[in-house]
DNA sequence: GCGCTGACGCGAT
DNA sequence: CATCGCGCCAGCG
C-alpha cells in the first residue's frame, strides 16, 4: 500500500514546493504523510523520469545538497537553484530565516518572507 | 535470510 | 561551525 501511493505522495510534496524556496527531505516526507521516511524521499527522487519535478528544491535539513559534492547532480542542482534566486554557497543553500534560535521545525526557506 | 550501502536526521564532541 | 557516530528505512548482492 506504500509502494506507488506513498511515491505519488512524495512527489506531490516535491512539487508542491513554491519556485525559489528549498525543503528538507525529513519535512517532504512529513508533509507526504510518512514521517521518518526521508530515505524514501531520496531514493523516489533518484528513481524519478518527471523532468517537471523541482526535485533540485530539495536539500537536506542542514541546507547542503545531499549528492556528491561535484558530481553532475550536485552541480546541475545549485545551478537550478540559483537559476530560481536560491542563495547557494559551496553546496548549501543559505538559511535566511531558520537560521534563528529554535526554529527547526520550519525547515523550508525562502529568499523573501514567504 | 543476512549484511552492506545510501540523494537522511539529529545529538554529541 | 565542522565531524563523528548511531538510528531508521528500503533496495541489492
Amino acid at each position: 500500500m506504500q509502494d506507488d501511493s506513498a511515491r505519488d505522495r512524495i512527489l506531490a510534496a516535491v512539487r508542491a514546493i513554491p519556485r525559489g524556496q528549498v525543503a528538507g527531505y525529513g519535512e517532504v516526507a512529513r508533509r507526504a504523510g510518512l514521517p521518518g521516511r526521508a530515505r524514501l524521499v531520496a531514493r523516489v527522487l533518484a528513481a524519478n523520469d518527471d523532468a517537471a519535478l523541482p526535485w533540485h528544491r530539495v536539500v537536506r535539513a542542514d541546507g547542503r545538497i545531499a549528492l556528491p559534492p561535484g558530481s553532475a547532480g550536485w552541480r546541475e542542482q545549485s545551478r537550478r537553484l540559483v537559476a530560481e534566486g536560491v542563495q547557494v554557497d559551496q553546496g548549501r543553500v543559505r538559511m535566511p530565516r531558520a537560521g534563528g534560535p529554535g526554529r527547526l521545525d520550519a525547515l523550508l526557506w525562502g529568499p523573501d518572507g514567504d
